[in-house]
DNA sequence: GATGAATGAGTCTTCATTCAT
DNA sequence: AATGAATGAAGACTCATTCAT
């Protein structure tokens, strides 16, 4: 089955390339400076998603600093709000789950099959992601970036999964994917710290639940 | 009917009586100054759950304070921890909702239909407390109270119907009270400020999942 | 040795009589409340002073309040202020110890072997009491009165002893009372709560210095 | 006489050194920054010592941000605790007065005079550090840091020269020298605020009561 | 007279964010 | 460009003191 060959291309990091290369075509003669601010931006990354593992989206931006062995100033340079920052960090593995989808629909058996194991491609992802989910429901203004980037990118990826499982006469054709999306996102909040909490379990029982018709 | 009689019980705040009370026909010596306390702490639970819907649980006891025309120290007097406060504030609503459950149990016409409406009482209930499902799942060693206080009081019941469901053959049987009310209390997030993501409707595909064999 | 007698008298509280009797004399008819209000201010000063020795002279009121069973409103009704509240807890003790002056001098051997017994009797009213050395030193304006009740109670009573034994020759004739009295009353500072300080030996040391000519 | 030169040198502020200094002479890639932050922290220092005189060591933490010009965060940042706050505001003094114990003793007539001698150098520091020497006293866990200081610096300094006048037969030999240093400590407390308060003159009759024999 | 509820000033402490070096 | 020092808004909590009942 080809199934188990995605979920090593969705999360090996850098998968699906140049997605946070924001100067290629450069005309101009190459900044020199170019290639050590690259590499400090690589180094905030991986420090920013230790803390984020560690302490949440929301870990004091000190901290993030202190892990990279940067200075603060230098975060805020490179990532000017926190939503940028989190949308850098975690950007890859959201494209890689966004080009999953149409890949899933080929090689699965049935429409339903493929939008099962999309959903679960991103249970994977946000059940590892101590307070992503929480912070993708945040009313807060500052996060509006980030919740326009998973929406813009996810939702017409499960939409379309959505509508084929319909077509099929898989699943109930009445439920959007904006919903199914923000439905599954919040069942995986808090699923790390509880282990009396199962987030795959129960987003299984909701996805079972699309099968019946109204 | 009998269903159409429940909401209103519950949800009409005092339905279930003495939670609260704590000296309703106190023979002795009864306090006489008791009563602007009682009227104050009225207030103070009226200002707090405003509060509480337009800014969340852990809006600053400073706006909850402002709200009910009360000093700072009014609200820890009454309420030392924030985790009180909160309790107080849906003790009413939480306690109508646990009694709810044997009722719906004897007046529905099956376990499972039991089990969904009881279920619509628990998410009509939190879908309107904004930011309390998600201290739900904080693990602030603060919410511990709180965490305590409605996993006591619901899960067991949750538990009965849930059983009885399974007994009756209606849904799996392997689904435990704790996970089922944590997974809907995360849909619930959220729910109010977005009117394109309706809770109910998730959640009805939730338990709609449980019936489907394994 | 008459010496024995004394502490007796100095520390069996109620020894000296009417100190803290506000209302003798009273021509009116007595008012019959003034009974059970007595009552209660007898009460209350047991508490403060068991509150003093376990807390510090500056207990928050509450904790004082609680301890007698009365409103803090009641404790403000008597002692209008802090200083007010320790000058009642103690009046018995400094008057015992002030009236001590003239006896010692009297049944001792000598005016310098009264001194020392008198500030030995001063040296064991302070150490027990639990912060009252250090509110003796305060520039806190709300201690004044407090400050005004020790020094002119005490000071003169010393000044008498000091008086005589440079007189007798026994000791230097230089040392203001005053000076005298805040020396082994900060000498006393902290003498409970830290083992290693014996504050009685290092208040024998300094009378003992003040018998060497100058 | 070499007395002369000791206070001198003593408390001059900078007397003894490289205290305070932390990277006199740092070869290695030596932060550029420091510079400004040094200046600041000189400045910090030189606020709080103006508000401890004016307001004791526990003035609120706002007051010496204000007095130094700075925010609130910049006290933290340098000095996290209280305690550290106080040591590091002494730190220059309490230096110079632990070395200059072994130079008395050198240049003295007798162990005695040293003892002394020194004894006096401390008072002087002490005596004008209004509060200081109250919050040595304080039984506060928060202060822990500052009790140690103080007593790892200067009681073995004051023991050294405890036991050179005992064993020069000048002084009795029974007084440990944590006893001496906090009574001489206590003697202290509001010398300043009270002019008629000589804490110099007690201690002088304090040390002078070593000499007797028990 | 007694009560204790209410008040609110005063402190501490944390962190996001800016900006001089 | 990078740094990290400085800033100060925010929010929690305590307790002396007043005052309605």
């Amino acid at each position: 089955m080809a199934g188990g060959v995605v979920p090593g291309v969705v999360f090996g990091r850098g998968g699906s390339g140049a997605v946070n290369d924001s100067d290629q075509g450069a005309v101009r003669a190459a900044r020199p400076k170019r290639a050590d601010a690259r590499r400090n931006e690589k180094t905030l990354l991986d420090a920013a998603a230790a803390v984020f593992v560690a302490s949440g989206v929301d870990a004091p931006v000190r901290d993030i600093a202190a892990k990279a062995g940067v200075g603060v100033g230098t975060i805020y340079r490179h990532f000017p709000t926190r939503a940028d920052l989190i949308i850098a960090v975690y950007r890859h593995q959201v494209e890689a789950c966004a080009e999953a989808g149409p890949t899933l629909l080929e090689t699965s058996a049935t429409p339903y099959e493929a939008l099962r194991r999309w959903i679960d491609l991103f249970v994977d992802f946000l059940v590892t992601k101590h307070g992503l989910a929480a912070v993708l429901q945040s009313d807060d203004a500052g996060f509006d970036a980030l919740h326009s980037y998973f929406l813009d990118r996810l939702v017409p990826v499960c939409g379309r999964l959505l509508d084929a499982a319909a077509e099929s006469g898989e699943i109930r054709p009445d439920l959007e994917a904006y919903g199914l999306m923000r439905g599954v996102g919040n069942l995986c909040i808090g699923a790390d710290h509880d282990p009396r909490y199962d987030a795959r379990r129960l987003v299984g029982l909701l996805v079972e639940g699309l099968r019946r018709p109204d």
